[in-house]
DNA sequence: AGCCAGGACTGAG
DNA sequence: CTCAGTCATGGC
């Protein structure tokens, strides 16, 4: 992947946000109460769809497994079954393992004091934690600056020409944050407007040649 | 009836 | 390091 146009990113990254925010308002995210159940649900919706999360979030809330260690002290076998919605049920048993055992010995609270690099790192050492996992749990359970990116950041730039060849997370992560000043608030809005963008307006119609959002394709046409 | 969803890990070349 | 294969349910 390699960035198409250099200059004025800045300006141009701020354009498309108000873009969005003109066309699907404001968002606040993450859809959770709790900084574990943002990184639980991250972790789910992994290559899944929102809606089977929810299920398997219900799940364990309805059998009372609901905090790290209640899920730590039950089986593989029953942590499968409870997530078995959210598709991937076996993988993502064994992911979200790994991941109460991690904070049952160091709370989240406690990993969260460190500056976002340290806790990046710590946080990407987890078995099934990957970046956007990583990024998705600083930026909207420790609400640090960390810019998260996805599919849909990937798919609406590379159709607004901004960028080509193959997605790669990191140079995608560090156009956002070399381009935009570090506020929880601004990256908090900005992909949850991209993912509303994405899962809602931008379909693959013959119709949408660039974005799908008629107005940004508009304002980013001349 | 397919196609694909807010990815991450593994093994091969 | 780059990349295809794997994992799996449910809604449209």
């Amino acid at each position: 992947m390699r960035i198409v146009c250099e200059e004025n990113l800045n300006k141009k990254l701020l354009d498309l946000y108000h873009q969005l925010r003109s066309e699907h308002g404001t968002l606040k995210w993450w859809p959770a109460d709790t900084p574990f159940e943002v990184a639980l649900g991250a972790i789910l919706t992994q290559a899944t769809a929102w809606r089977n999360v929810v299920k398997a979030i219900d799940n364990l809330k309805a059998a009372d497994t609901f905090t790290p260690e209640q899920i730590h002290a039950i089986s593989q076998d029953e942590l499968e079954q409870l997530l078995h919605p959210s598709g991937y049920f076996r993988m993502k048993a064994k992911k979200v393992r790994a991941f109460v055992k991690h904070i049952v010995q160091r709370p989240m609270q406690e990993m969260f004091k460190q500056d976002v690099p340290e806790l990046r790192e710590e946080l990407l050492s987890i078995y099934g934690v990957g970046p956007e996992t990583a990024d998705s749990i600083i930026l909207y359970a420790a609400e640090k600056p960390s810019f998260v990116v996805d599919t849909y950041t990937y798919r609406l730039l590379s159709r607004l020409g901004w960028v080509e060849g193959n997605f790669h997370y990191a140079r995608l992560r560090a156009l956002f944050m070399d381009n935009l000043p570090h506020d929880v608030n601004l990256f908090n809005e900005y992909h949850a407007l991209i993912v509303r963008h994405g899962a809602r307006v931008c379909q693959k119609t013959p119709e949408c040649q660039a974005c799908g959002l008629q107005s940004v394709c508009d304002y980013f046409s001349n």
